[in-house]
DNA sequence: TTCCTTCTGTACCGTACGGTACGGTACGCT
DNA sequence: AGCGTACCGTACCGTACGGTACAGAAGGAA
């Protein structure tokens, strides 16, 4: 059980966008994470110094803007990775344990929340949400999936399908913690806090589903 | 392991709003459910055939209009109430899947969905979603923790808080379920299906939690 | 009847904001 | 040098929407 970290979209951190492009990203996420939903045009070309033209140029319009910023945030994120050669029991767990953290820490990060609130916040009349959900949840179900499904063909864990086991292993991590977070209760989790949690988690998701 | 349901908030239905303003409430609910945070008040005003100058009046503002529909809502929910005078193993259990099975269907209907993303839209800059926590999570927790703690007093259940407990449970039973629908996911899960999954959380809870 | 209260319907005001236009500048490239 | 491209800054337009004002209907009390 080893090893480094990976970048959460495509291998070489070749994203779609120049490094211009990305500093405006960047101011325009900052500002996101400040003033929520209600982020404007002209404090995104103010705070970025491009004008407005420019923004409209390159993403087009304020739905751009935003499922750009969300793209760009997720090519930013890493995440764990494991090394399933040799799988053994303290494996699997360190394994879930080093996953968990990582999954605790982005869900509670000031831009995680920032970014679902605007994707909730439009999911009615815009695909932002599915965008958020493929980045996110769906992105992580497949970075896990991998060391539960290792860990059954070691005999060592035992369920139906992967996806119910990581859904289980999502709710005993996460619980209501994300969405107290997203209605703006004000929860402060230390690394330490977050680390035991999903040691927490990891031993009581292995009361379930070891053999 | 007996009986009916109970008003959520005050014993009588008493509820700080006359007849005719519960109707504009409802038109007000049935719009936001519809368009979600962009309803205007021009509209609540057409659908409820009231003039915008009498929704002043009662509500304030906007924010007022949105609190009430909250509230309003709030106190339309009924939840089980469990007895606890002959409690048992099977009791403990059946209580439990009564009382996921409802929460499930709670938070999956379209109305909860609808006053979470408002609420979660507006978290930066208003006080909506502590409104949302108190009614809806808090007030569950306060529903669901005699019921544990009847059972730890009974040596049927161990463990430190009831907090703990009921937040461990809330994971198993929701999941990702509903920020996957907060999301815009379209999930739609019958009632066999809710009540299954409550069956199978309450089993898992039983498992980690039973002495 | 007259007066008062409460409500509806509509017209209106001010402003914020998405989106566009355009002049001016920096920096290539030939 | 001349030209094109890409960008910044700013002024501007149109509209949607929160909030207010007001005229008049409905009904109740005297």
């Amino acid at each position: 059980m080893t090893a480094g970290f990976i970048q959460s979209n495509s291998a070489l951190n070749i994203s779609r966008f120049t490094p211009r492009q990305g500093e405006v990203l960047d101011a325009a996420l900052g500002l996101l994470v400040k003033v929520g939903d209600k982020l404007t045009m002209n404090e995104v070309a103010k705070a970025a110094s491009c004008s407005k033209e420019t923004l409209y140029n390159w993403f087009g319009d304020r739905e751009g803007l935003l499922i750009s910023i969300v793209q760009w945030q997720a090519s930013k994120v890493v995440m764990p990775e494991v090394d399933f050669s040799r799988i053994d029991r303290v494996g699997v767990i360190r394994g879930l344990e080093i996953f968990g953290a990582n999954l605790l820490q982005v869900l509670t990060s000031d831009t995680s929340v920032a970014l679902n609130r605007v994707a909730i916040a439009r999911a009615v009349s815009s695909n932002l949400g599915s965008i958020v959900l493929e980045n996110g949840r769906f992105a992580m179900g497949k970075r896990l999936k991998p060391l539960l499904e290792a860990g059954r063909d070691a005999q060592l864990l035992s369920f139906d399908t992967s996806e119910a086991a990581y859904r289980c292993f999502f709710g005993l991590l996460v619980q209501d913690t994300q969405l107290r977070m997203l209605l703006g209760e004000g929860i402060n989790m230390s690394a330490e806090q977050i680390k035991a949690h999903a040691a927490w988690a990891s031993n009581q998701f292995m009361k379930l589903y070891s053999t």
